[in-house]
DNA sequence: ACTCAATGTATCCAGTGGATACATAATCCA
DNA sequence: TGGATTATGTATCCACTGGATACATTGAGT
């Protein structure tokens, strides 16, 4: 250990969001306990307050990794099919990561900085992908929002077996045909 | 204590998942214990079980019923923008038991018999309020999925602090707009 | 070298969901 | 009618949880 970042353990912040994220991977739940967590990164479950106020900071923590991730998967789309695939398809890869980002309530979000900046870089890559360049704010928004919720609540209700769907890319390609963007060769995988 | 209903103390059941919506009402995240719930009945927090398997099934009861009052909510929606302007009041209403209903997950549904015939019920109704009458199943089970889809994931992101739509009223209203259905006069409360 | 703040540990606590064993009351059937 | 049976509720226990308090150790800066 004559890294930099050791400290006694090492970087237990970021270890400790590793881990959490291998912990909801496996149960997307998020049911996993700050013991489990603890005990899997060789230390005292108390260490983690050092670096996490309490449970929630650090889930918090973990979304915010969530949406900077996704942000970075979303930047590149070209167009609203394309967002739309790219989101779904990060939804139904990582489902515990996207339901820890999507549970947090709107106080927790602005009581966190980084995780309220990484919805906001979110929010930014959505405009460019989404909205009409030319248009006024509330248009520009309201094109956003209508892809959102489209994607959004087709995860959710999925998840929650309402749909009866099929998963995986097909599910995708039937998102974008509902909400009546083509499902064109690009947008597969 | 006279009344056919009475046992003990009373159809504990029944008066079990009335408390557990007060509780819901108070803080939409459900994390009310079933000792709390048992207290509130007061009644060892052990006779529940003899009611619910285990807290997981308490919260399926509960999200039945909930379903069944938004089947009843719903169904006389002449209209899809009636529809979605009763779906989304509803969510707004009572956001703990909307949160409860939804988020129970598939397998959770399936296994608990009331709550998948609430689930079927709401979904026939949403059918017979959204779907176009001679359109073939696939076209119909689309034109439900789109409006569910908005509605639902409208909430969510609501929720989620994503949005940062006006509440209340001018939510549902703004929704509408989103989702390209007029917001009419009698959709108003 | 010495101090101090950052980090990690040891130990405790009240509260939780759930299990097992037992008590009581309502119903059913001889 | 009355005794057995079953539904319901209680008492008590358990492992586990998030969190608090007190203390030990380590690294960094002077």
């Amino acid at each position: 250990m004559t890294r930099r970042e050791a400290y006694h353990h090492g970087d237990l912040a970021t270890a400790a969001l590793d881990a959490a994220l291998e912990l909801v991977a496996e149960d997307p739940s998020a049911s996993f306990s700050l013991r489990s967590l603890a005990e899997k990164l060789g230390v005292a479950h108390r260490a983690l307050y050092n670096h996490f106020a309490d449970r929630e900071a650090l889930l918090a923590g973990l979304a915010a990794r969530g949406f900077a991730q996704l942000a970075a998967t979303l930047a590149p789309a070209p167009d609203p099919a394309a967002f739309m695939a790219a989101y779904v398809r990060f939804a139904l890869d990582q489902p515990g990561l996207y339901a820890v980002m999507t549970g947090r309530r709107y106080e927790q979000i602005n009581a966190h900085a980084p995780l309220r900046a990484a919805v906001d870089k979110v929010i930014a890559v959505a405009l460019d992908a989404l909205a009409t360049p030319g248009a006024d704010d509330d248009t520009r928004r309201r094109e956003v929002m209508r892809v959102w919720m489209l994607a959004h609540g087709a995860i959710g209700l999925q998840r929650a077996g309402m749909l009866r769907l099929r998963s995986g890319d097909e599910f995708a390609e039937e998102v974008l045909r509902i909400a009546g963007l083509a499902a064109r060769e690009e947008n597969k995988r």
